[in-house]
DNA sequence: GCCAACGTTGGC
DNA sequence: GCCAACGTTGGC
């Protein structure tokens, strides 16, 4: 049974629409321990909400599938790169990245409002960690949004 | 643009 | 190892 799980993207940044332009493409940037955890954690084949946060308005927009399992994320390494982190390198590989495919967009975007107002849904990660930008997603959650989705 | 939440850093 | 200061996230 695969894992699902979210992820979170600004959609000025980096958008759902970018992805199925690109059809794969590296879940790079994330700086944040638990989030690499659970990058690290997922496996290829599993599925992911793609949430557009820092939007309006914010929510679910469809689903990636993740291609590549994690691997270093060598944007920390080049000073050049706004995800530099001058801690790390090739040596020491804090951060991780994994690659994700494009699945499809949903019908309709949901956005939170909905998600938070939908009683299936109590209970999402998404609601209580609001910064944590890689998260668990339960299978219940996954399918209940995939149906609200259409 | 504001600001609350919260993760990280660094002095002690 | 504590905790204040600081920076970032992300909803509004």
């Amino acid at each position: 049974m695969p894992d699902c799980w979210l992820l979170k993207s600004e959609p000025d940044v980096f958008s759902l629409d970018h992805l199925r332009r690109k059809r794969t493409a590296p879940w790079d940037g994330v700086r944040n321990y638990q989030a690499r955890n659970y990058l690290r954690a997922m496996h290829a084949g599993d599925r992911c909400i793609f949430y557009h946060s820092n939007a309006k308005p914010p929510g679910a927009a469809g689903v990636c599938v993740v291609a590549r399992e994690h691997y270093p994320d060598h944007t920390a390494w080049d000073p050049a790169s706004p995800y530099h982190d001058p801690g790390d390198g090739p040596e020491v590989k804090r951060w991780s990245m994994v690659d994700v495919r494009f699945e499809r967009a949903f019908a309709r975007f949901l956005p939170l409002d909905m998600l938070r107002e939908d009683r299936q849904l109590a209970g999402m990660v998404l609601f209580g960690r609001a910064r944590l930008s890689v998260q668990p997603v339960s299978p219940a959650h996954f399918e209940r949004i995939c149906e609200l989705g259409g």
